[in-house]
DNA sequence: AACACGAATGTAACCGCTTACAACCGAGGA
DNA sequence: TCCTCGGTTGTAAGCGGTTACATTCGTGTT
């Protein structure tokens, strides 16, 4: 590998105009300029990273880690691919007018996760940590040594930066559709995992907005676990209920989906017998019979967000940390009574 | 930032021991390891990885460059997340035993995009690339300066290492099934983007295995860009024609989704009046009504071999840059006429 | 002609870690 | 007691860039 040394030998320079060269700089005699240039374009000089980086203090990579939610692999494969990934392509294509590289990790977190992590953030200029991949105490340990920003992390952590959306809104608006709007009475929900916040918030808004309604009443199914088949588990215990709700609200799309298909299989219409509604806006939703009604996330822009205002802070920002909140979207659909293409 | 050299201050020691400590390695007396651990604890130490990457000549990085498809966001959002993204995640599950992280890189094929992998180039050990996001020539000037292992490229170009799936065997396998087992004998096929490798090679190998049945021909509808809106322009194109093919096959699963809901929205019948299948076996394919028949591809698999293969490029093997092939898995669903939950 | 000055270039220290090699230390052997 | 030797630890030279500061050189001044 041919070095700054190589080239300045060979271009009869010293490295320190090679070096100027390399970062386009001022004060360099166009002649020599192109001399070097030859050079480097012959011999095919890439410079060291590691070696810009230590000397320049800034390593121009910033590290992505989320979690990878399925232990089992075909889940992941399936259905897994999802937020995070919608998230990892809006940084990667911000970072794209930069030159600044992504470095990313998954894992389940924990411990371990946590050491990985560590090290991680040795190769790093700054972080973005997307859900809650990193406990709150980790967070704060890790935005000691360098920038980090939190995407769609329910603990606000006061002093960090975050950038999330607006759950609890969606879920309101879609209560209040399908309540107010379509008049239905009897709902269900259709829960996810317990430690994972957003579900958390989103059964407990959709509940509230619910509750608030005279004469409405919510019956919890809890404990999915995000998907499509832990969406047909649910729907089997609703089906089991003296009562089967009129219409049923689920933290994901997934399971949504799941719960759909298994009240089809029972003979159940729907949107004729149970509406159902979902939350994500997946592309799958689209494509179902019928069309699934969901609340959509601006999950692009949430990475776009994150990943400037990363990059504001490794410049050396120094505002006060914030919390920017983007807000949802009700997607109205079919499958929760509504006529076919109905927009909000 | 503490560094070495505050370390091994604090704990009475030099750099050496401190480094020998941090390296988990041998000779350093316990009493002593257990100082310097004290130390590096408290005060927060983590080494900077430009320095050790220096130092080590080894940056326990490597690179994924893929392609980033659609121009327009929305398509990648909905759609562009499968194939690099289920490969990312195997690549990083296999990293997660080691050391090295993942940086990547997506963007348009291009002279522009070529220049930002090259500088990427000198952020990692080795590099990934994924379908043809570079072109073979610039690939095999990369693979001079550090190993490269291509996936699922199509140039396989002689002295690289590629790791692929065998495109042409599934489309023979469905082709064979259409047409002998099922016994159609007018088929259509929806093709992909001319500059995309393995949308050329499907549509050769399918209308190669079909021809060589007797009695049977290849309508090809040309030009989709594997997306479901190009799908569906596909299917009106095909109801345009005097004959309606018996069975459509599509270069991917998201295009055979959209000819089988225009075709649906025109009152046809799927399977009864024409067959559909596409390929990938994404999970869109299992939640549509019918069904639908697909070609499955180790995509995973094919993540892991690669990053493995790297790794071992990496560690220094010379052993001669192999091609691998993976065997597809033919998806038999409704789609395609079959009962339901038929299994190959 | 001597001088001042700014543009262009060179010199060398430094970034933080690793590691070859040297130095040291205590114990067992002669 | 002196020497040898293996186990520990320290010294210092890189690794490949960047950049503050010094130097050189050509030109306009006086």
């Amino acid at each position: 590998m041919p070095t700054v040394y190589d080239v300045a030998r060979l271009a009869g320079v010293s490295t320190a105009t090679v070096s100027r060269v390399m970062r386009g700089s001022d004060l360099v005699r166009p002649v020599t300029r192109d001399r070097v240039l030859a050079v480097i374009e012959e011999v095919g000089f890439v410079p060291d990273a590691s070696a810009q980086g230590l000397s320049r203090r800034r390593k121009e990579i910033i590290g992505l880690v989320g979690l990878e939610r399925g232990v089992n692999e075909t889940d992941i494969e399936r259905d897994g691919l999802l937020f995070v990934d919608v998230v990892v392509h809006a940084v990667e294509a911000v970072l794209r007018g930069t030159d600044t590289s992504l470095l990313l990790s998954f894992g389940p977190s924990g411990e371990q996760f946590h050491d990985r992590i560590r090290a991680l953030s040795g190769k790093v200029d700054g972080l973005l940590v997307v859900e809650d991949a990193l406990a709150p105490a980790q967070l704060r340990v890790l935005a000691r040594r360098l920038p980090v920003v939190a995407i769609a992390a329910s603990a606000a952590g006061a002093g960090l930066d975050v950038v999330r959306v607006d759950n609890p809104a969606g879920m309101r608006d879609l209560a209040t559709h399908l309540t107010t709007g379509h008049g239905y009475r009897r709902l269900g929900f259709v829960g996810g995992p317990r430690d994972a916040p957003d579900a958390v918030e989103r059964l407990a808004a959709f509940s509230t907005a619910v509750r608030s309604v005279p004469g409405c009443a919510v019956d919890v199914v809890p404990g999915g676990d995000f998907s499509e088949a832990s969406g047909r588990t649910a729907a089997r215990v609703l089906l089991s209920r003296e009562a089967i709700p009129e219409a049923v609200a689920c933290a994901n799309d997934q399971m949504a989906i799941g719960v759909m298909r298994e009240l089809q299989r029972s003979g159940i219409a729907i949107p004729g017998d149970v509406a159902v509604t979902g939350f994500d806006n997946i592309f799958p939703g689209r494509v179902v019979e019928p069309a699934l009604t969901t609340v959509g996330q601006p999950v692009r822009e949430l990475g776009v967000r994150a990943a400037a205002r990363l990059l504001e802070r490794i410049e050396g920002s120094t505002e006060p940390a914030r919390a920017e909140t983007l807000p949802t979207e009700l997607v109205l659909r079919r499958s929760c009574g509504c006529p076919a293409e109905a927009k909000e």
